[in-house]
DNA sequence: TTGGCATTCACCATAATTGGTTATTGCACG
DNA sequence: CGTGCAATAACCAATTATGGTGAATGCCAA
C-alpha cells in the first residue's frame, strides 16, 4: 500500500511545523506541506495530489469553509479533514454542506489525529463524539415531522394536493388522474375545509410547511 | 465520579455474555443487565435507571429503532448507542431520526467500545467513521441548493414571491407591500417569465424546490 | 445624456379558481 | 340493512388569476 500524502493548511506555525514532523515521523504517511491561508489552496491542491487535506476552519483570507468549496468544484472525492478547537453549529452545518469529510476538535491526540487521517483516506467521516452530537442534533431538528397532523385527508384528497403541490391546475389534475374537472374541484373543496385554507397557494404552503407530501 | 450504568439489549447470547463480563470487569462501569429482546425495554428502563443504553438494531419483535422511539418517549436525554453489524442507509436514517445518540459497527474491539460508551455517556454522540460518513452524505443531500439558480429575479420579485409562498394572494401582497394590485400583477408576470411557470402554484412549488425563499 | 432596468400603475379580455348546493355509487361497520 | 364516508360528478355565481399592451418615474452606468 502506498502512503497516504497529507496537505495541510493552518495559520498556526506550531500546528504546522509539529504536524510536519509527525507526518514525516510515521510510517505510512508522507507529508506534502503546510501552508498559513488558502488563497493559493486549488493550485496546491492540483500540484501535490494529497491522499487528505487537512483544514483548519479558522483561516484568515479565504476560511476553511470557502477552501473546501473552491476544492469541491473541481475535486468531488478528495478526503477533506475539517480542525478546529471551536463546535459552533454554524460552522459545523456549513463545512458539512461544503463537503467536508470529518471534522476533528484539535483537542485530539496525535495517535487519534493520526488514526482519523488513516480513516478519512480510507473513505470513512471521523468525526469528535461532540460534533458528531451536533451533526445527529441538526440532523434530528431537520427531520422531524408531525405526523399527527395528518389533518384527515383521504387517500384521494393526498394524491391532488400532491398534484397541487407539483404546481398542477384543475384540469392537469383532472387529466392526469383520470377524473373530471368537478371531481377535482370537489376534492380540493374537502381539502381547503381540512387545512383551513382558501386557495391553491395556501394550500401547497401549508402542505409543505407540514411535510404532507 | 459514579460508575456508569450499562444496559444492553442483544439477542446474540454470546454478545450479552461477552459485554456482561466486560463492563462488570471494567472499572468505572456497571452492568445493569442484558435482554434479548424489547418487549419490556420502557419499564427495564424505568427500574434500571442506567446512564447508557446500549441497542442492536436488529432485534426480533419490536426492533432497536422502535424501542429508541418508546424510550424516547418518557426520556429524551438518556443516550442509547445503537449497535449492529450493518451499515444500512435507512436504518441509519430511521435510528437517528428516532433519536439514537450514537451507531457503531460491531467490528469495534472492546477497549473501543468502552470509550465510546464512557463518550456517550458524557453527552458526545460516537459513531464508526463509515457510519459518520453515511450522515454527512444523507446530510449533504438534503441541504445541497442551487445559488447558481436564482434566475435574475429582482429584489422586489423576490419579496412578492415570498408572499406567494406564504399562501398570499395578489389583493394580500398589494395590501401587505403597500402597492396596488395591478403592480402586483406586473411583477408576478414578470416572475413567471423569469422562473418559466405560468401559475402560483408552479412559482411556489419551484421557488421551493430550489430553496429562493 | 441616452439607454437599460426596476418599480410603479392602468385597462381589457380570457381563463381559472372558489364556494355553494345537490346527487349517485360503492364500500365498510355495527 | 341502514348509516356514514370516500369518490365521483354536475351546475351556478362570484371572485381571482393570467397575458397582453402601454406608460410614467427614477436610478445607474456607458
Amino acid at each position: 500500500m502506498n502512503n497516504i500524502k497529507v496537505l495541510l493548511f493552518d495559520d498556526n506555525i506550531r500546528i504546522r511545523e509539529s504536524l510536519s514532523i509527525l507526518f514525516n515521523a510515521t510510517r505510512g504517511f508522507e507529508f506534502c506541506g503546510a501552508y498559513p491561508d488558502n488563497t493559493q489552496v486549488v493550485e496546491l491542491v492540483e500540484l501535490h495530489q494529497p491522499n487528505v487535506v487537512l483544514m483548519d476552519i479558522d483561516l484568515p483570507g479565504i476560511n476553511g469553509i470557502e477552501a473546501v468549496k473552491r476544492i469541491r468544484k473541481t475535486n468531488t472525492d478528495l478526503p477533506i479533514l475539517m480542525l478546529t478547537v471551536f463546535d459552533d453549529d454554524q460552522k459545523i452545518f456549513d463545512a458539512i454542506c461544503a463537503g467536508a469529510s470529518g471534522y476533528l476538535l484539535k483537542n485530539k491526540s496525535l495517535d487519534q489525529l493520526i488514526e482519523a487521517v488513516k480513516e478519512v483516506s480510507l473513505g470513512g467521516a471521523p468525526m469528535s463524539p461532540s460534533i458528531a452530537k451536533r451533526v445527529l442534533e441538526l440532523f434530528q431538528k431537520q427531520n422531524k415531522f408531525e405526523t399527527a397532523d395528518d389533518f384527515n385527508l383521504s387517500p384521494r384528497e393526498k394524491d391532488v394536493l400532491a398534484y397541487l403541490v407539483k404546481g398542477s391546475s384543475y384540469k392537469m389534475i383532472a387529466d392526469e388522474l383520470q377524473i373530471g374537472y368537478d371531481t377535482v374541484h370537489t376534492h380540493i373543496k374537502k381539502i381547503y375545509k381540512k387545512l383551513h385554507v382558501n386557495s391553491m397557494t395556501e394550500a401547497v404552503a401549508k402542505a409543505l410547511k407540514n411535510k404532507l407530501t
